[in-house]
DNA sequence: CTTAGAAATGACCATGTGGTCAATCTATGA
DNA sequence: TCATAGATTGACCACATGGTCATTTCTAAG
C-alpha cells in the first residue's frame, strides 16, 4: 500500500491560500482569518485544535477542509500572512526615519516595535511560539527570513550610521548589529511575556512607560558606542 | 458530583519526586529521568506523550503513574532537575571568577553558558520550549525564578564593576543589566536554535568559533562602556 | 418551477491521549 | 514452604484528535 501514498495525496501544501477560500466573502474570510490567529495564538501549533477553530470560526469541518487540506497548510497561511504584515510595518519604519540620526531612528524602530506588539499581541504571540516549540518545519523556514531580514535591517542601519560618522569608525559592524538587535529583540520580548518580566515591570506597561525605558536604554547605547567615545583597543 | 472531585483527589501537586520514585535504585531512576528529558526536549510538554517516555524508560505505564501522579507533576519534577543544575553551574562560575576584572569575568560567564548548553543541549531546549508554549503554569512560575535569578546575578555584577571603577560610574545600573542580559541571552539562544541562525554560523559552532565569538563581542562592550569612556551626557 | 453543479455540512473513522485498577509478580520473614 | 505486603503490570476507559465523504442545502440559469 505504499502507492497509495502518492496516489491518494490530494495537492502540494503550500502557504497559499485555496482557491475556494481566496474567493469567499471578504467578511467571512476575516471572520475565520481571525478566529485561526486566536487560536493558534492561544494554542500554539500542536494543541491548536481544528473542532475549536471550526467552532469558533462558525463554519463546518468540511469546509474548513475544503479551504485547506490540512493544518499544517492552514498554519503555514496564518503564518504567511502575519509575516507579511510585519515585513510590511517594518518597511514603513525604515522609509520614515530615513533621515534621522543613527541612534534616534533606532530609537524609533523600538518604539514601533512596541506599538506593533500592542497593536498585534496575538500575531506576536505566533511568533514567539513558533520560534521554540518547532513544532512546524516550515514555519522556522519562513522565521528563519524574518529574522534574517531583522538583521539586515538593523546591520544596514549601523553600516549607515558608521558612513555617516555618528558610530565610532572601528567599530565592528557584524558585533554591534548583533548586540542591537538583542537589545531589541529581549525589550520586545520582554513586553510580551510577563514569564520574563519579574521585576521591570515591563509586560503590559502603558506606552509612556515603555517609552522612558527606551529613551533610557537609547541614552546608555548612544553614550556607549556613539562617535565621541574613546578610541578602541 | 463535584464533592468527587475533591474526595478522589490524591494529592497536592508538588515538583518533588515521589516517595516511591525516590526509593528506586539509582540507575533505574536515571534511565527514566533520561527518557523523560528525552521526550520533553524532542516534543515539548503538551505532545509528550506519556505512552512514549513509558516505552523509552522500558517501565510500564501503572509504574510511571505510581511515581508520578499526572503528566503535570512529572514535568514539574523533570524542570526542577533542569533548574537546580542550571543554579548550581551558576553558583560555580560565580565563585570561580569571584577576583576577576569585571569584563574578564563577563566573558567567562558567556563561555560557561556555551559549555552548558553543548553539555546540555536537551535541558537547554526544554527551558527554551517552556518560555513560550506556556503550557504548564507552574512551569511558568519556575522559569521567572530562574530568569529573576539571572537577572539578579549579572545585576550584581554590574554594581560590583562600578564600585570597583572598572566600569563608568554614571551609568545606570539596571539599564546596563538589562543589556548584557540581553546580549548574554541571545547569543546563548543562537547558539541552540538553528532557526536563529541564518548568516551567523554560530549553531553547532565549534567551541573555539564560539570563544573568538565571544571575545569580540566583549572587546566591543569593554570599549563601550569601560570606565575610560567618555563622560555621559 | 425545474434542475444541475457547487458549496456546506456533520456523522463517522482510526488513532492516540492521559489516566485507572484488578490481577500478577517478587522478595522477605517465619 | 508458605504467607504477606509492596511493587509492577498492561488491558482497559472515556475522550479528543485530524481528517473523510455521502448527503443535504444553496444558487442561479433555463
Amino acid at each position: 500500500m505504499v502507492i497509495s501514498k502518492f496516489i491518494t495525496r490530494k495537492k502540494a501544501e503550500t502557504p497559499e491560500e485555496t482557491e475556494q477560500f481566496s474567493q469567499l466573502p471578504i467578511e467571512k474570510k476575516e471572520r475565520i482569518t481571525e478566529a485561526f490567529i486566536n487560536e493558534f495564538a492561544k494554542k500554539g501549533f500542536r494543541a491548536a485544535s481544528m473542532n475549536k477553530i471550526v467552532e469558533r470560526a462558525g463554519i463546518s469541518k468540511g469546509s474548513l477542509f475544503n479551504y485547506f487540506n490540512s493544518k499544517n497548510q492552514l498554519f503555514m497561511y496564518v503564518y504567511k500572512v502575519a509575516f507579511e504584515r510585519v515585513k510590511e510595518y517594518l518597511r514603513e519604519v525604515r522609509e520614515e526615519t530615513k533621515d534621522e540620526e543613527f541612534f534616534t531612528r533606532f530609537q524609533k524602530i523600538m518604539e514601533a516595535g512596541v506599538t506593533f506588539i500592542q497593536k498585534h499581541p496575538k500575531l506576536a504571540r505566533i511568533y514567539y511560539r513558533i520560534l521554540y516549540t518547532g513544532d512546524s518545519p516550515e514555519g522556522a523556514t519562513i522565521l528563519r527570513e524574518l529574522h534574517a531580514e531583522s538583521m539586515k535591517f538593523i546591520g544596514s542601519l549601523v553600516k549607515q550610521g558608521v558612513e555617516r560618522g555618528e558610530i565610532s569608525a572601528e567599530i565592528d559592524v557584524d558585533k554591534a548589529a548583533f548586540i542591537l538587535e538583542s537589545v531589541l529583540n529581549r525589550f520586545l520580548q520582554v513586553q510580551n511575556q510577563n514569564v520574563l518580566d519579574p521585576s521591570l515591570n515591563l509586560y503590559g506597561a502603558s506606552s509612556e512607560e515603555s517609552e522612558r525605558w527606551i529613551e533610557e536604554l537609547v541614552t546608555l547605547l548612544r553614550n556607549w558606542m556613539g562617535e565621541s567615545s574613546n578610541e578602541p583597543v
